[in-house]
DNA sequence: TACTTCGGCGCC
DNA sequence: AAAGGGCGCCGAAGTA
């Protein structure tokens, strides 16, 4: 069956109604940890602020900026790093004002725009999450929107608040704020995600046979291919931490269309910061050295790389994986722009005829997006199906585009993951046969009545 | 006071 | 040839 656009609208019709049942369910807040952590971080906020306030370097910034002196604002911290002290200012945003965001704050060797950074990443916490989730706590339970009527990728969006970016990649900020979020008692938060679910579903576009050989061989695997190929390693020398900044800064930035000057430049910087060491501990720059590279490069978009930089090196492995890794992937990506310019629109596998004003990274990404965001919402659309019609007690609360929360009753575990990865991986290749590549999930769960933020992967029954 | 824009930052 | 896809929410600053 080939998907048409009535399919495609029922799809949307019946996800609308499953996200109305998961809007409802809700997420359980644990409120007095809420109102206690707010205490808490406040108390902490004006610690902090008292310190930087009493340094010498406010003294300068109140001498410069007098009454409209204001700690929060980064364009009076920025004017009064790179006008007063004279620091050199290089990187600018779109408008053309000096960029003063952490990564350019990192790099700054004075002492009082570290504790800035501390404080600025406290404010985010209060701000946009505890108080943004206190703000929209009844009873015990908040109740987050799912949209599906705003992004133009044809995914989904969330709001108030916005479930789909709790803090989980900094430690201690995933600490405070998925702490709030608990299950009903006597049940676990169960997360399933599909595992890779973009690089398949772009492979039931492209069809390129290198990509089809990673999915389909489970000992192959493209990241870590990637990270020997950009940081010249053996098997042996590789680790974890290396593979995922392969993957992060330079795979999936391509997937998006970055090219090689940003993603040299993230890879390199990320060395520094986190310390990369390879698996025997020799320090990346080190062994990086013993391969003849001793810089980055100049970076600079009008000169052309200079042999010996990373950046020179990087430019051959961008070429590489386009040319001959993965060239029926590229080939597809011209072929698909082609067709969109020739006839206006573009078709989505699950059966969206989209048309209008788009980019060519857009019509490249949003087929591939929005089709493996509505894998998703069908399973969970099932799923929810199915725990309605049996009765049970547990409930998805919540979902973000590859992944579904669920607040599941203690006995009911097994029965739900059953199902779940049965829907997930295995009905849905009969609902839609155009899915050519194996899907997999994986699960994460809190012990029972623990936080979100305790969750641990566990094994699927089978 | 109400609104918009910008820069920034959290997530996939 | 151009040069990071998709969201929502925050505070600062400017305008009406």
């Amino acid at each position: 069956m080939i998907p048409t656009e009535k399919h495609a609208y029922q799809l949307l019709h019946d996800g609308a109604l499953a996200f109305a049942d998961v809007e409802q369910n809700g997420m359980r807040v644990d409120v007095p940890y809420l109102d206690k952590t707010i205490a808490q971080t406040d108390r902490k906020i004006k610690h902090l602020t008292k310190r930087l306030r009493d340094s010498k370097f406010f003294a300068e910034w109140r001498r410069i900026f007098g009454q409209k002196t204001n700690m929060g604002s980064r364009e009076q911290l920025g004017h009064v790093l790179f006008t007063f002290m004279g620091l050199e200012c290089k990187h600018r945003t779109p408008t053309g004002k000096p960029k003063v965001d952490e990564g350019v704050l990192e790099g700054i060797d004075v002492p009082e725009v570290q504790k800035y950074l501390q404080i600025e990443k406290l404010k985010k916490a209060r701000s946009t999450y505890l108080q943004g989730i206190k703000r929209e706590v009844c009873g015990e339970f908040i109740h987050p929107f799912f949209n599906l009527n705003l992004a133009r990728s044809y995914r989904s969006s969330s709001d108030h608040p916005n479930f789909q970016n709790m803090p989980i990649r900094n430690k201690q900020m995933g600490k405070l704020i998925r702490s709030c979020f608990i299950p009903r008692k006597g049940h676990r938060i169960v997360e399933l995600d599909y595992s890779g679910i973009e690089v398949r579903i772009a492979a039931c576009y492209h069809q390129d046979s290198n990509m089809l050989g990673y999915i389909h061989d489970p000992k192959s695997d493209m990241h870590r291919d990637m990270a020997q190929q950009i940081y010249f390693l053996t098997k042996k020398q590789m680790t974890k931490e290396i593979r995922f900044c392969a993957k992060s800064y330079f795979v999936f930035a391509q997937f998006y269309g970055d090219y090689y000057l940003n993603c040299a430049k993230s890879l390199w910087d990320t060395i520094d910061r986190d310390k990369l060491k390879l698996a025997d501990g020799t320090p990346m720059k080190e062994h990086l050295r013993s391969k003849g590279i001793t810089e980055l490069g100049a970076c600079d978009r009008d000169e052309s790389p200079v042999p010996g930089t990373f950046e020179h090196h990087l430019k051959f492995v961008e070429h590489d994986f386009w040319k001959n890794r993965f060239k029926e992937y590229d080939q597809w990506k011209w072929d698909w722009w082609n067709e969109y310019c020739a006839t206006g629109e573009f078709q989505m596998l699950t059966g969206f005829r989209v048309h209008g004003d788009y980019t060519k990274k857009q019509v490249i990404n949003y087929p591939i997006q929005g089709s493996a965001f509505h894998c998703l919402l069908w399973s969970l659309t099932q799923l929810n199906h199915w725990l309605k019609r049996k009765k049970m007690r547990s409930c998805i609360v919540g979902q973000i585009h590859d992944s579904i929360v669920a607040d599941v009753y203690e006995s009911e575990l097994d029965d739900y993951l059953g199902m779940a990865n049965e829907i997930s991986t295995k009905k849905i290749r009969k609902h839609w046969p155009w899915i050519i590549t194996p899907l997999e999930i994986e699960v994460e769960a809190t012990g029972i009545n623990q936080s979100w933020f305790t969750k641990k992967q566990i094994e699927i029954p089978t």
